[in-house]
DNA sequence: TTGAAAGCGCTAACAC
DNA sequence: GTGTTAGCGCTTTCAA
C-alpha cells in the first residue's frame, strides 16, 4: 500500500481532519499549517487513493461511455466531445470499447455500475433495453448517444438517420443515378436500418429509381473491400450506377473494391458513392468521398449535458436530435447524361 | 446509494460474510444458503461496489494504459493486444489518451494512480522519466511501450525502429531511388527520431544517394497531405523520388496530396512512398502502401506479460525487442530503368 | 457452516 | 483553526 493520509498527519504533526480540509477546503486552514502539509505530502509523495474518497462520497467522479467500436473514427471523436463537456464540471470520462458485441456491451455496463459512476452513456446495440432500465431503477443515470427515441423515458442525443439516408439517396437521384445499392449491416443495428429507410423512401418517389440491399456482417474496411469487389461486375454489367454505404468505413472499402482488381470501374463515372460520419480518411480517399455528417463532437458534449440535466432534476428527459449535413465531394458527381 | 451487502444479508437471513462467501468462496456455503443469497441479490438488484472492494484489497483489477493519440488505429491495435493478455488474469485495461499532450500524459498517469492500478503502461512522450522513477518508487510498476531503453531499470516492449528505418531505406534504395526524403515531427518523439537515423544510415552506405528531412508538427493525415502537396513541386523537378514517411497517417495524407491537385505525381512512377506501423488503411489506400509492420497487437500482450513477470519477482527488467517487417507494396515498386 | 467484528483511506460533522 | 471520530461497503480472521 501507498503512503495513506495517516502518514502524512504524523509527518506534518497535525490531524488526518487538518491535511483532508487542506486538500479540499484549504481556505480553512492556517496558512502555515497549509505549508507544513503540503511539505509532508511532498516528501512522502502522498497520492490520494480515489477508492476511498469514492467510498466514502458514495459517487465516482467519472462518466462511462460504451462504444460501439473503438476502431471507428466517429467514437473517438464522440468521445473526445464527451470528454470536454466532463472536464468542464471536473469530470472524466471511461471509455470502454463493445467491439460490435452485445456481451461485452453487457459486461462493461456492469463494470460502470460496479463503479458507480455517476452515469452511463450507450449506443446499445441491441433492442431490448430492459437491462438498462434496470441500471437506471439502481440508481445509475442513462443516456443514450446515436440512437432513436422508441423509449422516451430515457434522455437522448442522435441524429436523425432517417433524414440522413433520405439525404443521401436524393443526391444520389438529383446526380442523375436511378439502380442505387445500399451497402451496410448487421441488419439489427438500428442507425442502419434507419439509413436505409431513409434512402429507400427516397428512392420510392423517383420513378423508375430502384434501391438493393447487401448486408454486410460488421462496419469494417475488410468487409467493404469484398463488397466492393463484388460489386465490380454489377457496375460493369449497368446494374447499379450508385452505391450508398452505411458508413465511411464501408465507403472507403468499397471504394477500394471497385477500383482495385483488373478490370476496375470508375468513379463517378461508372458509380457515384456516398457514405456516412464524414470521417478524416474519407476526405482524403484516393477519390473524395461524399458523405453524411454527424455533428460527432457535439453529439458527445450533449450526452453528457443531459446526463447533468437528468441527475439535477426529475424533469422530463430531453431528446436532442441533430440534422445531418450532406458534404459533396467527387465520388458523386453527376452521371454523365449519356 | 445502491443496494449493499448488508441489506442482500438481511433479506436473506444470513449474516455479511456468509454473503461475501456465497459470491467469493461459494463452495465454503451450503448449498441452500448459496440459493438464498442469490435469490435475495436477484430480487434486490444487488451489484457489488468496486470501490469498497478495492480500497479492501489495496489493489485495483486495472491495468492503466496511457496511449499517445487513441486517433492512431496502431494504439487501439496495441490496446486489443493488452485487453486480451489482461483477461486472462481476470484484469481489466483503462484506456486513457494523451493526445500528444505531455500535461495530460502526466495528469492521466497521476490518475491512474490514485486508482493504484496494478500497473501503468505507457509509451513516455517525453525524454525525461523521473516523474515515472516516482511513480515505481511508490509501488506502481511501469512498462514502457514502444519506447527505447535509455534507462534500463524499466521493462519495456519496442520494436527496433532503426532497424525499422534502415529497412525502408534500402528497400527505396535496391528499387533505383536516389533523392530521399524523411516526412516526420514532431522531431522530441524517440521513435521519429530512430526511424529517421535509421534511414539515413542506408542512405549514408550508397554513393550519391541522399536524404532531407521535412519535419511535420504532428503525425497526422492532414499534415500529410500539407506536406505531399509541397512535395509535388519537388517530385516534378526530380529533386525527389522516394518519400519515407514516419507514420502510416502521415504516409496517406501525403499521397494524396501527391496525387491531387492540377499537376498530380505518379506513384510509383515519379516517386515511392513508404510509411510504418502497417494499420490497415496502408493496405486500403488509392496506391497500396508499402510499411514497415509493426506486431501491434503483440506489444501490447507482451507489455502486460512484463507487468506481471515485474510484480511476481524482484528479477531484472526484461526488454524485449521485436524486429520490424517490411510488407511490400505497390507504393514502392522500382524506379523506371529510363 | 456461519456469525461477529476489525479495518482498508477518506470526508464531514461535531467538539474543543 | 484544529482534533476526534463515525461510517461509507467490503473481505477476512477468529470464534462459535
Amino acid at each position: 500500500m501507498g503512503v495513506s493520509i495517516k502518514e502524512v498527519a504524523a509527518r506534518a504533526g497535525v490531524s488526518v481532519g487538518t491535511v483532508s480540509n487542506v486538500l479540499n477546503r484549504p481556505d480553512m486552514v492556517k496558512a502555515e499549517t497549509v505549508e507544513k502539509v503540503h511539505a509532508a505530502i511532498d516528501e512522502l509523495g502522498y497520492v490520494p487513493n480515489s477508492a476511498a474518497q469514492q467510498l466514502r462520497e458514495g459517487q465516482s467522479r467519472s462518466i462511462g461511455l460504451v462504444a460501439l467500436d473503438i476502431n471507428n473514427p466517429f467514437f473517438t471523436d464522440v468521445a473526445r466531445g464527451a470528454e470536454r463537456a466532463a472536464a468542464l464540471g471536473r469530470h472524466t470520462v471511461l471509455l470502454a470499447n463493445s467491439g460490435e458485441s452485445i456481451e461485452r456491451e453487457i459486461s462493461n455496463i456492469e463494470m460502470f455500475e460496479r463503479q458507480r459512476v455517476r452515469g452511463v452513456l450507450v449506443s446499445p446495440l441491441s433492442e431490448d433495453l430492459s437491462r438498462l432500465r434496470d441500471v437506471r431503477k439502481r440508481g445509475i443515470p442513462v443516456v443514450l448517444v446515436d440512437r432513436g427515441t422508441e423509449d422516451t423515458s430515457f434522455p437522448s442525443v442522435a441524429v436523425d438517420d432517417v433524414a440522413g439516408g433520405e439525404l443521401a439517396a436524393r443526391h444520389l437521384l438529383e446526380g442523375g443515378r436511378r439502380r442505387l445499392a445500399f451497402v451496410g449491416g448487421p441488419m439489427r443495428i438500428r442507425q442502419i436500418i434507419d439509413r436505409y429507410r431513409g434512402a429507400a423512401a427516397a428512392v420510392a418517389a423517383v420513378d423508375e429509381a430502384t434501391i438493393t440491399s447487401i448486408e454486410t456482417e460488421a462496419l469494417s474496411l475488410d468487409e467493404g473491400m469484398r463488397v466492393g469487389g463484388e460489386l465490380r461486375a454489377l457496375v460493369a454489367r449497368g446494374e447499379i450506377d450508385a452505391v450508398f454505404a452505411a458508413n465511411d468505413l464501408l465507403a472507403i472499402g468499397v471504394q477500394q473494391g471497385l477500383l482495385g482488381g483488373d478490370d476496375p470501374v470508375a468513379i463517378p463515372g461508372d458509380v457515384a458513392l456516398v457514405g456516412y460520419d464524414d470521417i478524416s480518411f474519407a476526405a482524403a480517399a484516393v477519390v473524395p468521398i461524399t458523405s453524411v455528417r454527424q455533428p460527432r463532437e457535439l453529439i458527445g458534449e450533449t450526452a453528457v449535458a443531459l446526463l447533468e440535466e437528468v441527475r439535477e432534476s426529475e424533469s422530463e428527459p430531453r431528446h436532442v436530435v441533430f440534422e445531418p449535413e450532406l458534404v459533396v465531394r467527387s465520388s458523386s458527381a453527376p452521371a454523365p447524361t449519356a
